[in-house]
DNA sequence: CGTTTAATTAATAGAGTTATTAAATATTAT
DNA sequence: ATAATATTTAATAACTCTATTAATTAAACG
């Protein structure tokens, strides 16, 4: 039960979807429990959505794309040597799961729960992934070529740094519970863990 | 709507929660639905666990304990030098995530749904974890002293083998849509992350 | 055999869910 | 200000879900 804000209901009940769907899944959050947060009447909820599909559709397409998308967004990545490109899109990446660290989860769930989904959003990011990869991949190639990295693919490198990065957030609410750590201690670890993934990734380059 | 088995009914719910709750998780599985896939009455559920969270509690606890001592069951590690000790736990924990792909997903959802679970769990796990961290760690230590591992703890080791073991199976699912895999493809995937996993460890310890 | 106990089902209370509809209130436009 | 439109609410239909109870069927036992 919230105060009412000035913003539009609309809007209100946009966020307050996003918050509940990020904290407990689809099917765990009710409209009713929506309203309820923003302050306002159920139907509300369905007067501007419809459905409750509907806006959990709206809300998990924005965090997709935002995931996949957030990479190409990194400034002035050409004059770098494709060792920095590489650090700076692991660095990048992982701020940006920082930033959502539920993010990760919702989409492996969803996809669980509706697989045609990612089907369709696949469509609209196909192109903007297909760009990033053919640039990466002619620098990588050449460094393979010149003998600075072992002969490695780009999806491995792609597959590593989204497995690191991910997983922290993912494993980092059981773990801090298993380990005791207290709000410090999270904050070290995820520092601390940013390198090493970087390191990680980095060392695997390693002839 | 299944044919009903000789095995006890009491087996046979608890092996179809089993299914049905890694496959859709605690929230989307109902009783009504887990008697269904039996073939039985939906209070026979409600006979022999009572409750549709007790009967999750079962699951999950079996799971968890499962996830997280199987690495202790690994044979001979005794006599083997620290660097392959490391290798043969990374490839025992994937082959475990293999053949329990959905239970690190289960984790993590419970765990968002019910904090208290594993805090009541990690009192169990505590002396195992401890007994293996113990000696493992006065291996790494005698390692880095003698200058052939770089100074690195094996809590990162351990989280590092976690992380990207449990994501090839969170993200296989979607990334195989994404790229439109086969099965022939995704099994060569499972393969060959499974030596990239170790490489990227077994590198992360050089000098 | 009959009787006690266990397994199974039908029926249902009670709560919560989504979605719609009609009525009430607020906003905007003429 | 009045009509037209947009926003918001109350009420409710139609489900589904969990959990219990009483009744029925099957199994075990003396």
């Amino acid at each position: 039960m919230e105060v009412k804000d000035n913003s539009s209901m609309e809007v209100l009940i946009l966020e307050a979807a996003e918050k509940l769907f990020l904290e407990k899944g689809f099917a765990s959050t009710s409209t009713t429990e929506i309203a309820r947060e923003v302050g306002c009447n159920q139907a509300l909820v369905h007067y501007y959505y419809r459905t409750k599909e509907n806006l959990f559709n709206l809300i998990f397409e924005k965090k997709f794309r935002q995931f996949f998308q957030y990479i190409f967004n990194i400034e002035n990545l050409d004059q770098m040597s494709f060792q920095d490109k590489l650090k700076r899109i692991i660095e990048s990446h992982f701020d940006m799961v920082r930033q959502n660290p539920r993010v990760p989860l919702l989409i492996v769930n969803e996809f669980s729960r509706n697989p045609e989904m990612v089907a369709i959003l696949k469509e609209k990011l196909k192109d903007v992934v297909a760009k990033l990869f053919e640039g990466l991949n002619t620098d990588l190639e050449a460094e393979i070529t010149a003998g600075r990295i072992r002969q490695i693919t780009l999806i491995d490198l792609i597959f590593s740094t989204i497995s690191l990065n991910i997983s922290l957030f993912l494993l980092l609410p059981v773990a801090s519970e298993i380990m005791s750590m207290d709000e410090k201690q999270r904050e070290f670890v995820i520092n601390h863990r940013r390198e090493e993934n970087v390191k990680l990734i980095m060392n695997s380059l390693r002839v």
